[in-house]
DNA sequence: GACATATAGTTGTTTATACAACTATCCAAA
DNA sequence: TTTGGATAGTTGTATAAACAACTATATGTC
């Protein structure tokens, strides 16, 4: 059996991420309103970070799916905003570990509550059920082609 | 009941758009692998031009779900590309009309193919019925935030 | 017809991505 | 211990997205 069930007409979103830019595009929209200056990309770096620092730039590489030259601007950018720290490893002086700042600690909680209700937003009157469908759909989908 | 189905843990891909990333990046890979000179955004433009050509730089904007900068530049890069022409509307001055050129025309089938294998890979082992539920799902959180 | 307003498109700036090429460091095998 | 390959990170370059500010043209109202 096939698994071509897109006809053209269906082939787009799927590709271009329709649904996912929109969720991207209302989150930060709503960091913009509430005057938190950060861009998703790099709440998305933070959003590893508050789970555990000290970890190495390619760590981070690994955890948002991101190339090395992508975490090598996106960690610049966010040491020029004082939200990371890059500290030299003691045994291996290839790597950096990035450490949070207490300004970032402070921005967690905020950021992830706008998060949530972005998601609810996204997922109002769709059901509980329907949610997990989609969600193990689109974990195959990676992990058939990572 | 609340809808806020998503653990902390869970945020991240959502947000992300890790799957549809990943099928981004397959389906760059094939074009270059194959000779097409071509980004995904620049396909996506042509992608609505070969439903219908000679529309207008904003009706690209509508169907691309790009704002009108975005689609400046990308019809900049494929005119330099000689894959499509500006032609000025003689009933409205203001409009560029966008139309393919016999290139582009060639690169329909192509393209289209590599697309639909891209699509396949990404939803091998996916049932049909779960790649409904999760399309349905995903033009719900559209049509939440649009 | 004149003017205010809306629409179509462009340009400037910042941030981000992908790829290639590069430096520095580490490590293992000869 | 030397050397060659692997790993960590950076830099250069092209493309793209978002936002603001801009020009040009059209349109509706007085």
């Amino acid at each position: 059996m096939s698994n071509n069930h897109f006809k053209k007409g269906e082939l787009y979103s799927f590709i271009t991420g329709k649904a996912s830019t929109a969720i991207a595009r209302r989150l930060q929209k709503k960091f913009n309103d509430s005057g938190t200056n950060l861009t998703i990309e790099q709440w998305s770096v933070l959003y590893h970070l508050w789970k555990q620092d000290g970890v190495s730039q390619q760590e981070l590489c690994n955890a948002t799916f991101r190339d090395k030259p992508s975490i090598t601007r996106l960690v610049d950018n966010l040491e020029k905003l004082n939200l990371v720290k890059r500290v030299a490893s003691e045994n291996d002086r290839r790597i950096n570990k990035i450490y949070l700042t207490k300004q970032s600690q402070k921005l967690q909680e905020q950021t992830m509550d706008l998060a949530e209700e972005t998601l609810n937003e996204a997922l109002n009157s769709v059901p509980t059920e329907k949610i997990e469908v989609c969600k193990e759909v689109l974990q195959i989908v990676y992990d058939n082609l990572k």
